[in-house]
DNA sequence: CGGACCATTTGACACGTTCCAACCAGGGAC
DNA sequence: GTCCCTGGTTGGAACGTGTCAAATGGTCCG
C-alpha cells in the first residue's frame, strides 16, 4: 500500500545524487566500491523497484516484442511462442502474447496496442494474409515478421514451413507402403495450408505415375475433430471396393476424428485404412492407435522468427528482408504401418458387413 | 523508418497547444467541434500513435495485468488465460502472459519484470505454493491473486476448483455404475491436486460403505501420457480376478495413456475396464473411446480471477480478501458407460454423443 | 458600459529515468 | 608552481504525456 519509491529517494537515503544511483543500476563497474554498496543497501531497505515505463520513455523503445497468434490454445502456436520466448529472453526482451481468435477486430486492436507500447517489433500470423496495415506499421518504424505465412510483395521477413513438401512426403510414404487408393481429407481448400498440402499430395501421386489412382478428395468444412468424424462416416459408407486404403489428413484433429470413427465402426487402423495426420500434436502419439504425422519444427520456427526480428530491429539500416522456409519431417507411427501381405482383402469386407 | 511523431508535432501541425491535443485524445467532448476535427486530421496525416510508456509514467500505473502460469501449452491454462483476457479487455486492460515452465528462477524473473512494469496486479499459479515474495509484492502495492491454489494465511484472494469434490463425483459415478474394484491412477501425491482428488475418491468409497472394496492405489511418477501407459501395463498384468473394473485417473493425459495401453492389449473399454479422467481436455472427447472426465470451469476461473483483481486494484481501501471455490462437473462419455449385462459388441451406435 | 458568466484554450509542471557535460580531488610529469 | 590526466561524482536537461489553474474571448444581463 505504500507509495512506490523512486530513484530520488534512494539517492537521498544513500546521501548521493540520482545520477550515481542510475549508474549503480546500469553500469555498476564505473562507481566506486563503497558508494556502490551504500546505494545497494539503500535500494534494499527501501524496497526500490525500477520503473520500466520511465526507462522506456527515455529510451524511446520498449524492451518487449509482440507475438500475435490466431489461437493460443493451438499447440502449434504455443510451441512457436516458446521458441520466441527462449530467443527473446536471451536478449533480455520479454514477450507480449496476443490472441486474435482469428477475428480481424481483435487483431487490429492488438496491433494498435503493441504500437502504442513501442515494441521492438511484431511477430504475427495475420488473420487474413499480409496486409496494408502491416506495411504501414513497418513504415512507421515497427518491424514486422510474418509467421507461417508469406508476404506477397516481399516487403517483410517471414518464416514458414514448406507445406507442399509436407504433403508430398506424407503421400510418398503411403505409396511406399503399397497403397494405391489414397484419400485426402481436409478443408476448406481456401486455406493456404490446406491447398499447399493438397498440392504436395497430388505432386507425389503424379510422380508415382499412372500406376496409382487419382487422389480421392474428401473436403471438410473445417479442420477439427468432428469434421474428421463425418469424413470417417462418409468413407465407411463406400462399398469396400471403392474405399480408400489410406487417408492423408490435412491436420491431426481431422485425423483423430477419422480414427475415432473408424474405431467406432470397427474398421481397423492401419490394416483396413492407414492414416497420416499433420502437425504431430502431442496427442497424435497418445491416440489409441498412435498416429503417423508430419511434424513441423515449431520451436525452431519461433526462434528463427525472433532472430530475424532482432536482426531487423537492432541491425544496421542495411537490412535485407528474408524468407526462411523450413522442411517438415514425417514421424511414422502405427497408424500407417506397412500392411502385412496376408489377408488384407478379407478383413475389410468382414468389417463392412458388421 | 521515420522518427515517431509526438503530441507536440501534432499540436504544431494543427496550430493548437499540446494540452488541447491531449484533451482531444482523452476528453473529446470538452473541445470544440472545429478544433477537434482539425486535430484529428493532423493526427491522421502525421500518423501519430500515442506513447503508452509516457502515459503510464504519468499515470503511475500501467494498464496491464500479469498472468503467470506453469505451462502455456496446458489447455487448463490456455482456457484460464482466455477468461482473464475477456474480462480484462472489457476494462480496457491488456494481459501479459508469462510462462514459468514450473521453474522457480523463471517465476522470480517474471515477477520482477511485472513489478517493474507497474502492472495493475498479478494473477499467478505459483510454482511452489503461496510465497513470502508474493506477500512482499502485495505489500509494495501490487495486488496478487492466486489461481488454482490457496493462500495458507488468507492474505491473498484466490480462485480454485474443489478437487476433493471432483474426486468424489467421479468415483460416485463409477460406484453407481456397479463397479466395486476401483483404482486410482495418478501421482505424485505431493501435488495438491492429486492429493485432493484422491481424498475425494476415498470419501466417496467410504460413504458407499463396506460393500465396496478399498481403493486400489496406482501411483505414477508424473501426470503424463507415458505414465498412464505404464499404469495400464501394470493393470494388465494382474490376474483377471484382482484386476480393477474401473479406473479414476488424476488427469486426462494419464487416462489417455491408460486407454491407449488398454486398446493395444485388447482390453476393452468400458466393458473390461471403465475409465474416468480429469480436466476434460479437448482430446478427451476425441479419443478412440470418448473419455468421461471431470470438467473444471476454466474460463470462468479466469474471469473471476480477473474480476477479483480489478476489485482489489480499483476498489476502495476496504478490500476483503476472498477465496472463491468452484464446483467441477462430471462429463459422462462412453469410456465409463454403465456395463450392459450382455452383448456389448452388438450395438456400437447406441453410444450417445453430444 | 462594466461585470459576470460560460465555453475553450493555454502554458507550465510533474512523472522517473538516462545521458552528458562539467566538476572535483588527487597524483604524476614537467 | 602549472598542466594534464584519471577515476568518481554531480546537476540538469531531455523523453511524451496528463492535469489543472489560469488566461482568453465572447455573450448576456443589469
Amino acid at each position: 500500500m505504500s507509495a512506490p519509491v523512486s530513484i530520488r529517494e534512494v539517492a537521498a537515503h544513500a546521501g548521493v545524487s540520482v545520477g550515481t544511483v542510475s549508474n549503480v543500476l546500469n553500469r555498476p563497474d564505473i562507481v566506486a566500491r563503497p558508494t556502490r554498496d551504500r546505494v545497494q543497501a539503500a535500494i534494499k531497505t527501501l524496497g526500490f523497484v525500477r520503473n520500466e515505463s520511465a526507462r522506456q520513455l527515455r529510451a524511446g523503445r520498449s524492451r518487449t516484442i509482440g507475438l500475435v497468434v490466431l489461437d493460443v490454445a493451438n499447440p502449434f502456436f504455443t510451441d512457436v511462442a516458446r521458441g520466441v520466448e527462449d530467443e527473446a529472453s536471451m536478449s533480455g526482451l520479454s514477450v507480449i502474447l496476443c490472441n486474435t481468435d482469428e477475428q480481424l477486430p481483435k487483431e487490429t486492436r492488438y496491433l494498435e496496442l503493441l504500437e502504442e507500447h513501442r515494441v521492438q517489433g511484431i511477430l504475427i500470423t495475420p488473420v487474413a494474409g499480409a496486409d496494408e496495415r502491416l506495411a504501414r506499421l513497418q513504415q512507421r518504424g515497427t518491424p514486422v515478421i510474418l509467421v507461417d505465412s508469406r508476404s506477397p510483395s516481399g516487403s517483410q521477413c517471414s518464416v514458414a514451413v514448406d507445406d507442399v513438401l509436407g504433403g508430398d512426403v506424407a503421400v510418398s510414404h503411403l505409396l511406399d507402403g503399397g497403397h494405391e487408393r489414397i484419400a485426402f481429407v481436409g478443408g476448406p481448400v481456401s486455406l493456404r495450408q490446406v491447398a499447399d498440402r493438397l498440392e504436395g499430395a497430388t505432386r507425389a501421386l503424379q510422380r508415382a505415375g499412372p500406376a496409382a489412382d487419382d487422389l480421392m478428395m474428401i473436403e471438410t468444412a473445417a479442420l477439427n475433430v468432428s469434421a474428421g468424424q463425418r469424413a470417417g462416416a462418409a468413407i465407411a459408407e463406400l462399398p469396400a471396393r471403392q474405399r480408400p486404403t489410406a487417408a492423408f489428413c490435412a491436420n491431426d484433429l481431422v485425423a483423430l476424428g477419422l480414427l475415432q470413427e473408424m474405431t467406432r465402426l470397427r474398421i481397423r487402423v492401419p490394416d483396413d485404412v492407414a492414416i497420416v495426420g499433420y502437425d504431430d500434436i502431442e496427442f497424435a502419439a497418445a491416440a489409441a492407435v498412435p498416429l503417423s504425422s508430419v511434424r513441423q519444427p515449431r520451436h525452431q520456427l519461433g526462434r528463427t522468427a525472433a532472430q530475424l526480428l532482432l536482426e531487423e530491429a537492432l541491425g544496421a539500416d542495411g537490412h535485407e528482408h528474408r524468407e526462411v522456409v523450413f522442411q517438415p519431417e514425417l514421424e511414422v507411427r502405427r497408424s500407417s504401418q506397412a500392411r502385412r501381405p496376408r489377408d488384407t482383402a478379407a478383413a475389410p469386407d468382414a468389417a463392412a458387413e458388421a
